[in-house]
DNA sequence: CGCGACGTTGATTTGCCTCAACGATTGTGG
DNA sequence: CCACAATCGTTGAGGCAAATCAACGTCGCG
């Protein structure tokens, strides 16, 4: 079988050091699953039943207002996980949507078969406790951004998080991301 | 020893179940601090060292901004965990404040503890990963509501979501929880 | 009592949005 | 390979939600 693993493997062993046949465990229930751009993995509605690591791409995870704005709370390039923490959990009807927007590759993990890997492969826990704890940092941190910061500020630290993103991805995006409307990030973007 | 600990081992149990030798061991990490109104279990520059559980009361944590602005991003009543995870997590000079709103009273858990208990008691990562994952939800939520709802409407979220609060906190942390001035909160509700 | 913290109210300002028009670029089918 | 549509970014005029600033009433507390 011919899965490009290794960006994956990278990932885990930086957190975690497991047995060949442990990560065999794993492994065996990653499924590789392509994307075309805009293809979605999760819609609004639908219990996310899946985790997913990008290796390859770019994935958004994003919500939908009343007024059928986007609001986009994740972006994921290769390397990351990407999913609706909160439907995962919670097993109920997912808020976000998730595609992507370009073409791209991921690994899908259940969350039935993570569960059961936490009984066979108990070190994993730590792992996806450590990749929780930075999410929730991270939303923390985006938290306080949005409630301290100006959007022009909330631009410039999106260009400092984010070095390889803009230029990767439509502008319109990273308006969605930090909060404007993509005429007003244009304007700032002027400026200067 | 006597520590109000009913509390807390209500709240574990509801998530895992462990041997009365078990919780004694949890129960043994766990400090007790009494704190008066205002006092700082937690000043940014710090590295905080200590998660808290509350057992009487209610603690917050905020940021201040360069303006001297306080951003409030999480309410801790009775029964919640608080703290600067993303602090403790990286052992990285805090960026949050915490204090208590009214006199308090919590259980303290160090990091150090806590990752010792890990290997002691493996039962409990699963417990410190739900209440991760569940942060982080709340957090997502949060940033969801601050980017696609007006003031109204957070206003109106933050009644339902916590209605003891209400009248237990000055208006002023309500305001600041929800993004919004304090004399704007109070045009918003004196609009019937 | 008198002071400080808090909430209210009003006048004014401003950051960002809305709407509309217009190039530039991309993509697509003939 | 061209013609055309769709998508995207830019620019400008005008509008609105919320901030700012200031004054004032009220309450709790030393």
């Amino acid at each position: 079988m011919d899965m490009n693993t290794d960006l994956f493997l990278d990932n885990m062993r930086r957190h975690i050091r497991l047995t060949e046949e442990e990560e065999a465990v794993v492994l065996s229930k990653l499924r590789p699953v392509k994307l075309k751009r805009r293809e979605h993995l999760l819609k609004q509605g639908q219990v996310a039943r899946d985790l997913a690591f990008v290796i390859e791409g770019c994935l958004r995870a994003y919500a939908l207002d009343d007024n059928g704005f986007e609001h986009i709370l994740q972006f994921a390039p290769a390397g990351w996980w990407i999913s609706d923490m909160s439907s995962v959990i919670s097993r109920r009807d997912s808020l976000l949507n998730v595609d992507a927007i370009k073409p791209s590759e991921v690994l899908l993990l259940s969350r039935e078969d993570q569960l059961s890997l936490f009984d066979d492969v108990p070190k994993l826990e730590r792992y996806f406790r450590v990749l929780t704890e930075n999410g929730l940092v991270s939303s923390r941190m985006r938290l306080i951004e949005n409630l301290s910061l100006t959007a022009r500020q909330r631009y410039q630290r999106f260009c400092q998080t984010y070095p390889n993103l803009i230029n990767e991805i439509p502008q319109k995006y990273i308006a969605s991301f930090i909060g404007v409307t993509p005429e007003f990030l244009s304007k700032i973007r002027s400026e200067r």
